[in-house]
DNA sequence: CTCATATAATTAGGTGGCTAATTATTAAAT
DNA sequence: ATTTAATAATTAGCCACCTAATTATATGAG
């Protein structure tokens, strides 16, 4: 993410502005902004997580296993979901099954195919994981009313819609 | 980051909802769209440096040098304002060293220390780099008037002074 | 002056991402 | 029926971050 502490300055952003005539500095300021609360956000949260032994990688796996109608998925289906890629899946599976969480099944249907069923050690870890994670985040979030929560969807979706410019 | 794609859908909340009463949905939801968005915006960073033969470690370090008088500081003031450890620093400047960006010069004052200088081969690597950065900025946030950049701050700041609420 | 402590940078080793290559299996086309 | 292509999972090796330990040097207290 941005790990840059020290943010530009008004008076820095205006100096650069002087070199690179190309520079919005209100721009600018409101992207760096923006990444740097993401990051302390994620950082935060993975002190949460790090306090029940997991990290967000291995907690989103959990919780897309306690989505599932039978506590169960594969790896191909988990990574798509998570974001990651298949190797990155087998390296979290590896990890949560050693400390318990999870279970490999083989299919027998499909001899290349593997399930991944989260275990009653799994579940209860959510069960004391997710209470602690909720309360926290409605605490940091209680200084936005229900309209504030709306506006920052929208000027989110804004920003969003424009991303493409940096892959042009 | 948050690599998570399939971000839970307002029934999903409910469900958890139901097992998890502390649940804010509504919190939950601004949080991850927030870090949703900040994740592809850093991947989308990324990729505009990546096509300057640069990532965002590095990337910072160059402007960090260029806004000193002397183009000139050292690894522990660097890494101290880039937010990462020194050790991380020592491997950013190893491979802008390799790359010819930066050259370590030794402090004859204190045998301890060493200075790090933007090389002109960096200076220029910027040259290139910035008017392009700051473009693309510029047309991802062409969305957002004024009001809306100044809103984002306030609300930003909001998420912020709740955050110790994660590290209580 | 010397010893303990602090500081600057680096090295060593761990983690969680990545891509590319490999292995096993299934499916599809000739 | 056999070959070819696609798919599932894994392995191997790279990168950027981390913490802890190490090396060299500087500083301050007795």
């Amino acid at each position: 993410m941005l790990q840059l502490r020290d943010l530009p300055t008004k008076e820095t952003l205006k100096k650069f502005a002087q070199r690179y005539p190309q520079a919005d500095i209100s721009a600018v300021s409101a992207f760096l902004h923006l990444l740097r609360l993401a990051t302390d956000l994620s950082v935060a949260l993975d002190t949460c997580l790090s306090r029940h032994g997991l990290l967000q990688g291995r907690w989103w796996v959990l919780i897309l296993l306690m989505r599932e109608e039978n506590l169960t998925s594969t790896p191909s289906a988990l990574a798509d979901k998570a974001g990651v890629t298949r190797a990155t899946m087998t390296g979290l599976i590896d990890g949560l099954e050693r400390d318990g969480l999870v279970e490999r099944l083989l299919d027998s249907r499909d001899r290349r195919s593997v399930s991944v069923k989260l275990t009653a050690a799994g579940q209860s870890r959510l069960d004391t994981v997710m209470p602690d994670y909720y309360r926290r985040l409605h605490d940091c979030m209680a200084g936005l009313n229900e309209v504030d929560r709306e506006r920052l969807h929208e000027i989110l979706n804004l920003i969003g819609s424009g991303i493409e410019a940096f892959n042009r």
